[in-house]
DNA sequence: TATGAATGAGAATTCATTCAT
DNA sequence: TATGAATGAATTCTCATTCAT
């Protein structure tokens, strides 16, 4: 089996990459699976030698997304910038992420109603290797003198909050703003604050 | 009819309760109006004297309960409030509120998938009269020098970014914390940043 | 309680009347017992007074119509006139009710199939009763040398025949023609054939 | 897919012929769609699959009838044969058609009251399509000399009713009789008249 | 392995009937 | 006697899942 760019892609990966179009147009419960499996260009029936049912398409669908929205913002590069540069990455990486894929980011994010434990499970261990990431680059800094010596989950707080109502604005607003000077300006928010 | 602290409750009102219950715990699809019916401690019938459809349920129990958030928020007070004071009081009122009605916050902000038009169409209104409130609150401090001249965006980004993220953090960690503490810090952190 | 011109109506009546107007305007099964109660301006509760249940509503209503439309035709001048006359006074007499309750023609003449079995077995005594009528019509007419000997049960189809097909065209066309003429015509027909 | 006789039928005729004993049975309200898949020998969502839903079903279902019972009437011999055994044709080939269909026959000439409008202007095409044949079999035959000129609607009037009666007379007395001479006797009386 | 026709559990909604007032 | 709020049985339709081919 190829894709229009010749590359060989198996009939799981199609699945995934329909489950995706159709779970986050229509949401968990609206979305049908003879749809995913007409946009995946299949039977029905076929779904079913690859996955076992709707909720397990449904996880396996988030858990590939998510680790592709992962590998976005944890470019090796982060590593070797300053606090200031990181986070100034972070937000750009999540907004221009959000962007592409907005109702993605939805489903990802805040759907976490219809998730069955396995999955939330999961979820909770992918949330906490983020804030151990955040609550290193943070220590880090403090020790660097970088920032004042601040409890490490006001700033998980802050750039969380950040993430979620970039995404939400996105979505509400349909805002055309360029991902570098949004992120410019927030780092510098939160870097030095807003009062005069 | 007779609650159990003895205030008459209308037959109307214990339907809306029990809605809250049922949609917040299961989500809009998964909730059953039968089990809406048995929470309320009626017969399934009698909810469609009341509503016309699950649909109406539903916007009616978003309408109320946003009523509800939002008069805990626009306290009069607010607006003899200083910039700072004002935020505090915006972070740790939506914290309690955010608190105390963990899902109902999250399907108030986020489950907007499954709204109708018009529900949607109202929750366009009520956030456009949110964003209208934040831009005086700027506008003002800015004329009293109380803040740098930033964009208002920038401010609403932030702050309905903290209240996003409070919340899901609250949903996630179960976090105990005290509203007062925390709105301090962030507050804190909101006017002077983190950067030492 | 007293109707529009000052005749005193009792309660019983008043749901019978309101009863054909709605069993006639949306057909047994879409009509609501509701709609009935509104009709006749009393409480829903207030129709099981008098009636035990739709069923039987409904029947009363069939048997009170009934007797209507059968005082209409078996006026006794009809056994003072010959074989003729009576016949043309037997289609005027139908076609005149047809066209004044045209509805609730359809349903006394058609709706056979919503009746239950007492009613049905009721619909057959009447129809039994009019069969005789019409039996000693054509009896007296051969006697008296005024038809052929015909068989009894082929002027009732005829007969029968017309008086269906009237309603049906009333119906259909919504039909405007004097009930006179046309008696007088289809007596003609009835008596000399169509053959030149 | 094989019948008793061995005939192949496919399940969209299977469902029709089920729609048909079980509308005919119950009517279109008693009528529950389960019950017609049970009649069918299918399960209750098999339906759906060939029919959106029961008033789709239920209008299949009778422009199928009509085109039965209009096959078996305008057989082209009609054409051929003079005004008089026209008529015998027609009388002969509704009563056939009626006595074998009882109920069917009902449900076709009657129940207009459940049609949706749709399938009620496809009635009152098939109707007048009726019409226009009667009308230039009579034309023909007072061009010919056959009959007195008389009015068409007359004559549309007494074939349409003897048709009605018919099946009233069919359903009501459960009439044994044969088509043919029925036939003969009718298009006597209505070629000749009744008077002596 | 791939398919899609067949299935039936499940959910929203209606409305005749009951019964407390 | 009159009422209408409350009820739940009954019915249509959907769609995830199965399974014969």
């Amino acid at each position: 089996m190829k894709d229009i760019i010749g590359k060989t892609v198996n009939k799981r990966e199609r699945i995934l990459m329909a489950a995706v179009e159709v779970f986050t147009r229509r949401g968990y419960n609206n979305a049908r699976m003879e749809e995913i499996a007409e946009t995946a260009g299949i039977g029905k029936g076929t779904l079913y030698e690859y996955f076992d049912s709707k909720m397990q398409l449904f996880n396996e669908m988030i858990i590939k997304s998510w680790e592709e929205y992962s590998n976005s913002l944890t470019a090796d590069s982060i590593h070797e910038l300053n606090f200031e540069e990181s986070i100034r990455e972070i937000i750009k990486g999540h907004f221009t992420f959000s962007k592409e894929k907005k109702k993605l980011a939805r489903v990802l994010f805040w759907d976490t109603e219809i998730m069955d434990e396995e999955l939330k499970e999961w979820m909770r261990r992918r949330r906490k290797e983020q804030e151990k990431l955040i609550d290193q680059m943070v220590s880090r800094a403090v020790d660097a003198g970088e920032i004042k010596p601040v409890d490490k989950m006001l700033v998980y707080i802050i750039l969380g909050g950040l993430v979620g109502s970039i995404w939400a604005i996105n979505i509400m607003n349909n805002w055309e703003i360029d991902p570098q000077e949004l992120a410019d300006q927030l780092t510098e928010a939160v870097m030095d604050g807003i009062r005069k």
